[in-house]
DNA sequence: TTAATATCTATAGCTAGTATAGAGTCAATA
DNA sequence: TATTGACTCTATACTAGCTATAGATATTAA
């Protein structure tokens, strides 16, 4: 199949995978008498792979290093589970912070409930609080 | 004072000043003889507005928006407290994200609890699998 | 034959900086 | 006075993961 029906059947655009062809995540095998990129059953289920790993939130980098790891099936799949494990702390920490911050914009926001004008804006006070007793 | 001294009071990097100034969020008011950017109070205090919009998430697009807004006193805060609230929804869905996509790690996770061969790794099993029933 | 669609390569843009290279400035020291 | 070292300048390239063009070629349907 051609590249346009590898991304309608994927859901991954065009470019997009030309994009992972480029990083070397996808190579089509052979290319048509006029050039076209053409791929078959293997290329595109190492495409969906591809594309689970990235909705888990895995980096092009790291879904490298897994279809790497896949063609060695004999070896030890540590690596696989360091990097989940990595990846997890990852998502959790991620999530602390953005907790932390919602709460604080929670705090701000309360600055200001009414409508008032720019200077009395309890908000853009806060922002521009120095913490200097000046 | 020059961009070295107010890199070290406000935190930020020598270059982020710069590049702060060519994004239109910091204007240093004069040079030195020698081509050099000065700083006064209020550029000082300018920054440190930047900085802690930064740390509450908000884009230097939302960050210049919020400036401009400052230089009008009078006008209304209508707009301030819209940006906050869109903010602050945008890091509670990023919230909501996460935490799914933690709770999908953490079953992915599951399926390789011991340490196997990549072949039989549970994890990449589940990644390569089409839900195609070929 | 022609028009529409699909594909090709190459390039630029996005965010918010960070990291160079190569040149110029300035203050203190030998 | 010459020089060293620290600082600053501009300009450019790099990061992640695409997306969006431009301009050229290929294929397909009417």
């Amino acid at each position: 199949m051609k590249i346009g029906e590898l991304s309608k059947r994927s859901g991954c655009s065009v470019q997009t995978i030309r994009y992972y062809e480029k990083e070397g995540l996808l190579a089509s095998k052979s290319r048509s008498e006029g050039n076209f990129r053409l791929y078959d059953q293997v290329a595109e289920s190492q495409l969906m792979f591809v594309k689970r790993c990235r909705n888990f939130g895995l980096s092009l980098k790291e879904i490298k290093e897994l279809l790497m790891l896949s063609q060695q099936p004999k070896s030890r799949c540590d690596q696989v589970n360091e990097m989940i494990d990595a990846h997890i702390k990852q998502v959790d920490e991620r999530i602390e912070e953005l907790t932390s911050l919602a709460e604080h914009l929670g705090q701000l926001r309360e600055n200001c409930s009414e409508e008032r004008t720019v200077e009395k804006c309890g908000i853009i006070k806060n922002l521009s609080y120095d913490g200097n007793p000046n």
